[in-house]
DNA sequence: CTCATCATGTAAGGAGTTACATGATTGG
DNA sequence: CCAATCATGTAACTCCTTACATGATGAG
């Protein structure tokens, strides 16, 4: 459900094509909601039918055309009544924590290979998130300044503020991830102290 | 895909009924992986039809009948595989921080409303948390107490080691998002300093 | 002319949500 | 006998995933 109001979140700043708006989300709000293309299109379709955005066909060379999208003012409507409605929470289903907690059905082996896979995957996220901070602060994201381009002096502030504060909060939960998945290791060269292999290496390692 | 993984973790410390299943579920596992019981029956058929869990059919009272799945060797081998197997991480969708990167769309009264409401909602799942913690370092928790029963002494530990381990990463990750929001209401008051309200009021308190 | 990129999808299926539906048993 | 709880689902729908499909344009 949130779909809808990440594109509206992106488009707001200006109309784009499904093929740009992608490319856009990707690189922004696709850090905090993924959506595939093969989403993207039919929810555009659906908004439109529900009259949130309008689309306007463009000529492309000879023969190609696109449709850039716009947002209607019930489209931004919309997004305001989402932004001050109660946000509905996801039911918990954590694959990562569910098996942490029966690892004692696991080898040792297994066991060290899911946390440092676990590491991997966040500290993968977390150079992205550094590197959204970067760009927010260098201002050289494009969307960003785009969103400036169009926002009154009053409000460039907040835009910048909200949007540095939201990942520095991504940022500190991968940092965690991290942390537990580093002790993690330990654990398990603690529960099996007579396996050596790369134990060691990782416990002096940390 | 984890929701059979998760019944095979319960069930593999003893046979249960859909009905047993699911209240169980909901005290112990369902803290990672929610899931609710027209979700559950279904999955137990289709887990039969794969030949992981067997049917076992009891009466109960003069004509009431109910049945009780055990797990197969078949079962058995499928979870211990799944725990050798890499962990698909599923795609990032988070409602919280894609609304906090655009907060500067909302009034103020609406933002300090929506950290508030995160506040909430974590402080209650840390609760839960923090109650399963106890649970477990008291042997309090009954599914961990029948899970120890048929567990050899060697294990002991370790099954009560990497569930505290896990709660400890629940805990702190609860804790590291009622912090983040904590600090999303002074933003807020730092960005709108004419607007007064209980703003000082939270500010005061944290 | 050919390849990267622009541009827009469909189709099939699995996972999850919400709401509804029904009947037996046991304790007071 | 009545209410709580034991017991087991179905139906309709949305959301998401994976894989496939197709054709135009512009740069070299």
């Amino acid at each position: 459900m949130s779909l809808r109001y990440a594109l509206l979140a992106i488009l707001r700043v200006g109309p784009l094509s499904g093929y740009d708006l992608q490319k856009q989300f990707s690189q922004s709000v696709g850090h905090v909601w993924y959506a595939p293309d093969s989403q993207i299109y039919p929810e555009l379709r659906k908004m439109n039918a529900d009259g949130l955005i309008e689309p306007e066909e463009q000529t492309r060379g000879e023969r190609g055309t696109r449709i850039v999208y716009h947002v209607t003012d019930a489209g931004e409507q919309a997004f305001l009544a989402w932004m001050r409605s109660p946000l509905s929470y996801q039911r918990v289903r954590d694959p990562a924590h569910l098996r942490a907690a029966y690892l004692e059905a696991a080898e040792p082996a297994d066991a060290r290979r899911f946390f440092e896979a676990h590491i991997a995957e966040w500290e993968s996220e977390l150079e992205q998130f550094e590197g959204e901070l970067h760009h927010i602060d260098a201002l050289s994201n494009p969307m960003l300044v785009r969103r400036l381009a169009v926002t009154p002096d009053a409000e460039r502030e907040r835009t910048i503020e909200y949007k540095r504060f939201a990942y520095e909060g991504l940022v500190e939960r991968a940092k965690g991830e991290i942390g537990w998945a580093r002790r993690g290791l330990e654990l398990v060269d603690r529960l099996y102290p007579d396996v050596d292999a790369n134990a060691d290496a990782d416990a002096e390692a940390s």
